[in-house]
DNA sequence: TTGACATATCCTTTTATCCGGATATAATGC
DNA sequence: GCATTATATCCGGATAAAAGGATATGTCAA
């Protein structure tokens, strides 16, 4: 049953920008800590507070793989829900804000995948560091 | 050109019971600040205060008549903005809480047409008090 | 086990938000 | 003008949320 105990904490949790920008760069696809740090430029304990603080919420889900946690936009539950994660990410992605963080994500990928130089596809999406995979 | 300065407020007017609240019940079409001041069952300080909040966001649009002060939703803009505020209020409208304030509203409506006894469609609508229309 | 790295949590300070009574502003009728 | 009603704003005080550095936890490789 729908009810304000579920429906504020959803809302609460998008009155920040760097949660905003946040969820428009997992737009993008599943994302790791060290990714959204970068892409942010923010101090990681930033990003790991607030991606807890979506995750609570139910925006987004958790997986590790190793040491890296990757975020993803979470997107069950029932169906206006969806479709209202949906709009509001379609919105998001729109503003200029957003944009720059894709750029400078993309940047920062590139630059991940370039040091080891001739990896697998799956590989270049892989945060690069000393410990691959 | 949609930017954050513009986003932000627009969610962190969201992050409130009150607030949802009241968008839910503008649901319903225009309603005065007594309406839902009834309605909500609060102080008619706080509901000032929020609809205050969620106009300056851009989330309703008020126009005065005589004495009272009709809050609407605001449906323009972007077209993803649009498909947003749909979203959002089709979600919001399935909360117990929002079908709970309905009623509330509708008796406070049935109750505010009776004493006239006998008045036409549309003043059956407006604030039955010491002004009419 | 140790060292290195990624992430989460803790701690303290600062800033923002909420509330409702009191007061101010606005419109109306007499 | 004056009283009345509706709405908006102001004012403290209380509570919640933000920040980022420091520290703890967890994972991996050797």
């Amino acid at each position: 049953m729908l009810d304000m105990r579920t429906t504020v904490p959803l809302f609460k949790a998008l009155a920040d920008e760097t949660r905003l920008r946040i969820l428009a760069l997992l737009g993008q696809g599943e994302l790791c800590v060290c990714d959204l740090t970068a892409a942010l430029q923010l101090p990681q304990s930033t990003a790991s507070r607030h991606l807890a603080v979506l995750k609570n919420a139910g925006w987004v889900s958790g997986r590790r793989q190793g040491v890296w946690m990757y975020y993803r936009l979470l997107d069950t539950g029932a169906a206006s829900r969806i479709a209202m994660h949906n709009a509001i990410l379609a919105h998001l992605e729109e503003s200029t804000t957003a944009r720059r963080d894709r750029k400078v994500l993309k940047n920062h990928l590139a630059q991940k995948a370039q040091p080891g130089c001739g990896e697998a596809a799956l590989d270049k999406a892989a945060p690069v560091r000393k410990y691959r995979r």
